[in-house]
DNA sequence: GCACCAAGAGAACGGCCATTCTCCCGAGCG
DNA sequence: CGCTCGGGAGAATGGCCGTTCTCTTGGTGC
């Protein structure tokens, strides 16, 4: 009630971690700190997850669904087949103009984690197939007959939306793939 | 005359680091590994390059060189301007389908230095930047009045098909890159 | 032949951090 | 009131690596 954080340990701790690791970098992060910040002992942070990388692929989890569920919220508000689409790159924009924007989570974390936490791996492919997948099926409802390639095509530009704004602090990335998307959409929808 | 790399004890220095850091990732390589691999002794090492950070940033611009030469020299080989600025999505195909391929350099630099490393920052920026403009030359010899605007659409294109080949490891992203890209042109072209 | 110098090879230092261990306190029970 | 036991806080451990330091060795000029 006067804290920052509430609710269950478990989902406080993942939380803590993900905030903490999302604003200053998985590396930079030790678990000593997020103890502190989430006022949990070490020892039943061990208890909860057996290492940092399932602590990070648990946090990357979570912001799975939240970005998903944060996409399919803002489709829902557009009636237009081809402005549910679009509104995809919409959120980015918005995104990308938050103050406290630092990148995608996931590239940072397969970046830093690298190869070595193949659990992290494992996690950012599905975020990235999930997204793909969401993508296609607002490109199906479109009425576009290849929708598997358009969804792709799309999923390409909203990856480097993501990865310009994260490596230059282009925020223009995401209109720029916006107004790329439509010409996308045009093209599927004659061809 | 005997071993794998030859010239300048600096140039050598740098391709075998770019070739560790590229393949192991720049957290798995230590100085030593470097050391043992160039033949240079430690003390000689940082007399070239004050830091392992300034070593790798030494790395990014020597790739940045490589790869807008090679993506110019790909280019070249065609006359049509479209088919010129298309090419440039060819390059990737091959590239994702090379036996060694690891990801995108900077990505993964960016990821692990990190914040922490300015100089690496600057580097990848900088590449990115560079990236871009010969996007954008290419758009231009199309005849296309907004060549910015669909330069910067195309970047976005190449360093999504980067980031997704990276992380999920999904080579058909060049492709669909591509086929992305000719729908940007056309409407480029007719708007 | 001998003293000096340059440079190479690797040992040593300092610091960082994930992970584990130990001690201590306070609550609950007899 | 005293004893035990669970759990919390942070100290120790072990290992890694960037960076620096030292010692050795081989060559050169007298």
């Amino acid at each position: 009630m006067e804290g920052q954080v509430e609710g269950e340990p478990l989902t406080r701790v993942v939380a803590v971690a993900d905030d903490l690791f999302f604003t200053h970098g998985v590396h930079a992060v030790t678990m000593q700190r997020i103890r502190s910040e989430a006022g949990v002992p070490l020892k039943k942070l061990y208890g909860m997850f057996p290492s940092k990388d399932a602590l990070l692929a648990a946090c990357l989890e979570r912001r799975d669904r939240i970005a998903r569920s944060a996409l399919a919220a803002r489709a829902e508000q557009h009636d237009d087949p081809v402005a549910r689409t679009l509104s995809v790159f919409d959120f980015l924009d918005d995104w990308f103009h938050q103050p406290g924007f630092r990148g995608c989570v996931f590239a940072g974390a397969f970046g830093e984690a690298g190869a070595a936490a193949p659990v992290v791996v494992t996690a950012v492919q599905a975020h990235k197939q999930s997204v793909r997948e969401l993508l296609t099926g607002l490109v199906a409802d479109v009425g576009i007959r290849e929708a598997d390639a358009v969804g792709a095509q799309l999923a390409v530009l909203f990856d480097g939306a993501m990865a310009l704004a994260t490596f230059t602090g282009d925020t223009g990335a995401a209109r720029h793939a916006r107004q790329a998307a439509r010409a996308v959409l045009e093209a599927g929808l004659r061809g």
